[in-house]
DNA sequence: AAAAAAT
């Protein structure tokens, strides 16, 4: 079944539904959560019961269960059947078990009042502006897609969860966690082309600790005594990436009794190694570490459930195919269609997708993108910039942007380069010439990458020249300038370099410098800045005009080169279609959404 | 050709 529908139209649907579904906890026995916003109006739903809920709740924390919240506990943990029979006692981390209550887990929220509605407006840096994502055009295929919901009240995720959505201040889903939440939790595959900045971590997060959470408690396995057994991995392209997935899966999970785990390369394993054995039920990892981990059988897949690939397309690129596949294929993870697969990314090439669908049984595929482009909320800039006028031409750039600047602050400035000596030199050299920078890329320590990337956020260097180790998913609260000082040789990279900014609804700036060294880029740059309703020098256009394109420039016009497309609907992909649509009614006709040729994004 | 990812 192939729906389209504009995001507005699924609202109103799903809103329509809900009418007569009887949502409202007036006429159903479960609780609804009650975003703050909507609080006080009688008498329709109470604010949730924010006990320590879930599974971990009758076991793991004697005594700090429902005293730490005043409100009065509903029955939801029993009905539901979380947690009954005293629940799991989390994953098989060697020493879990009864132990685990013991320790006191850390709040990795700043603040952990989450009655005080304040502290919530106060976080402003992560607060995401929703109106910036209305009407948004939403594209899904495959067999019986689960409908999308409106709010987190009508997913049954848990209170424990629910509790934790509040402190992050999320008060409806955005988008892609209102179409892909249903579809994770109805147990499907997923293939899904959505934007970090809008809350993708979270779209495949809750559903993997809701799952966890109401799931039985596996046997385990007989194995080495230091093999731990996570349930979920989550696997990203770069320890950074990696690192945030950890920060956020670990918020999503507080107090729920499920345990998150990272493990990267570049750090002492040890810590590591001690993390895994205090127990793991969601492993975030980068795939050199893990294939360490599995190779010393200090972990094992053979339990997983859910496997959760970010930039998924990146994970599959040649460079990384073979270690996915050694993960994913040639150790002992059970199956596709046995575990749950989901995989995210803003750019998922018809290639890339061909790869994938071997990790996925009878996926879904979702795109969710903004009309005409996007990139809507990023200003895209191309300057021609001879190699030699490069350095003066960013100098230029960033003395107008002191002079703007608040209070003659240096906003955040992104500059990406294409090799890690270029990345070193022209830290250098803007270091010697008075602007405060530091440099990231994969020649750097590992301490000394995450100084850098601490550094720039706080604003202590608000410069950060970059490779494209920092192309893709970091969230940076505030960079207000992307400059492509070298242009990347793949438009899919530009993509989600512009995307570091214009985060969360916010608008951004990204500034490119061309020259004749990047004519192969002239066509796709063109046409993707066109669909983003951007301004197009004329002398880019000429270039266009003259490039032959390359691998940049997709055959068949309408593929789209964002990948805001399920390659099962190609006609050049003929497996006889019934393996992965029931009806076979792949339609491909004119979309008045905003997907047409070419459509890009700063989406990843 | 470059970047990333294990030691």
């Amino acid at each position: 079944m192939t729906t389209r529908t504009s995001w507005a139209d699924m609202a109103a649907n799903s809103a329509a539904e809900n009418v007569g579904s009887g949502s409202s906890s007036a006429s159903n026995s479960k609780p609804v959560y009650v975003p703050p916003h909507l609080r006080n109006r009688p008498p329709s739903a109470d604010p949730p019961a924010p006990t320590s809920t879930g599974p971990a709740s009758s076991n793991d924390r004697p005594g700090q269960g429902g005293s730490r919240w005043a409100a009065p506990r509903n029955d939801y943990g029993n009905r539901s059947g979380y947690g009954g029979g005293g629940g799991r006692l989390g994953g098989w981390g060697g020493r879990g078990g009864w132990d685990r209550g013991r320790d006191r887990e850390v709040n990795p929220f700043g603040n952990d009042d989450a009655d005080t509605e304040q502290a919530f407006s106060e976080q402003e840096n992560t607060a995401i502006n929703f109106d910036a994502y209305e009407d948004i055009p939403v594209e899904t295929s495959g067999d019986n897609v689960p409908p999308p919901v409106n709010t987190f009240a009508e997913i049954d995720l848990g209170d424990a969860l629910n509790l934790n959505i509040r402190r992050c201040k999320y008060v409806k889903p955005t988008p892609v966690q209102r179409h892909a939440i249903p579809i994770a939790l109805a147990g499907r595959d997923l293939m899904a082309c959505a934007q970090t900045g809008s809350g993708k971590t979270a779209a495949f997060c809750f559903p993997i600790i809701s799952g966890i959470m109401r799931g039985q408690v596996p046997q385990k396995p007989l194995r080495g005594a230091r093999t731990v057994f996570p349930l979920a991995l989550i696997l990203s392209p770069t320890r950074e990436l990696s690192m945030q997935i950890h920060e956020e899966a670990r918020k999503f999970s507080y107090q729920t009794g499920v345990k998150v785990v990272v493990a990267y390369g570049g750090a002492p394993i040890n810590q590591q190694l001690r993390d895994l054995e205090r127990g793991v039920d969601i492993l975030v990892a980068t795939p050199g570490r893990l294939v360490d981990l599995l190779e010393r059988a200090r972990v094992s897949l053979q339990m997983i459930r859910y496997l959760a690939l970010d930039e998924a397309d990146r994970m599959l690129d040649m460079g990384f195919e073979p270690q996915i596949r050694k993960i994913v294929e040639q150790m002992d993870m059970p199956p596709p269609g046995v575990r749950q697969t989901m995989l995210f990314s803003a750019t998922f090439p018809r290639e890339i997708q061909r790869l994938a669908s071997d990790f996925l049984a009878n996926y879904i595929f979702l795109a969710v993108g903004r009309v005409g482009s996007s990139t809507d909320l990023i200003v895209q800039r191309v300057e021609f910039v001879h190699e030699s006028d490069k350095r003066s031409h960013l100098m230029d750039l960033l003395h107008a942007q002191r002079a703007n600047g608040v209070q003659g602050k240096q906003a955040l400035t992104l500059v990406f380069v294409e090799t890690k000596k270029g990345a070193d030199s022209l830290e250098h050299w803007l270091c010697m010439n008075g602007f405060p920078a530091t440099t990231i890329h994969g020649d750097r320590s590992q301490q000394e990458r995450e100084q850098a990337l601490r550094s720039f956020k706080t604003g202590a260097t608000p410069i950060l020249v970059a490779t494209d180790v920092a192309a893709r998913g970091l969230d940076i609260p505030h960079v207000a300038h992307v400059v492509n000082f070298d242009l990347p040789n793949d438009i899919d990279d530009y993509v989600h370099r512009i995307g570091r900014t214009g985060r969360a609804g916010k608008t951004g700036l990204a500034t490119a410098f061309f020259n004749e060294n990047n004519t192969n880029m002239a066509k796709s740059l063109a046409d993707l800045m066109q669909e983003a309703n951007q301004e197009v020098p004329a002398w880019l256009t000429r270039y266009a005009a003259r490039s032959f394109g390359g691998r940049n420039r997709r055959p068949g016009g309408g593929g789209g080169r964002f990948g805001g497309r399920d390659f099962r609907r190609d006609s050049s992909y003929n497996r006889g279609g019934s393996d992965y649509y029931s009806g076979g009614n792949s339609n491909s006709g004119g979309y008045g959404g905003g997907y047409g040729a070419n459509v890009a994004s700063a989406w990843d």
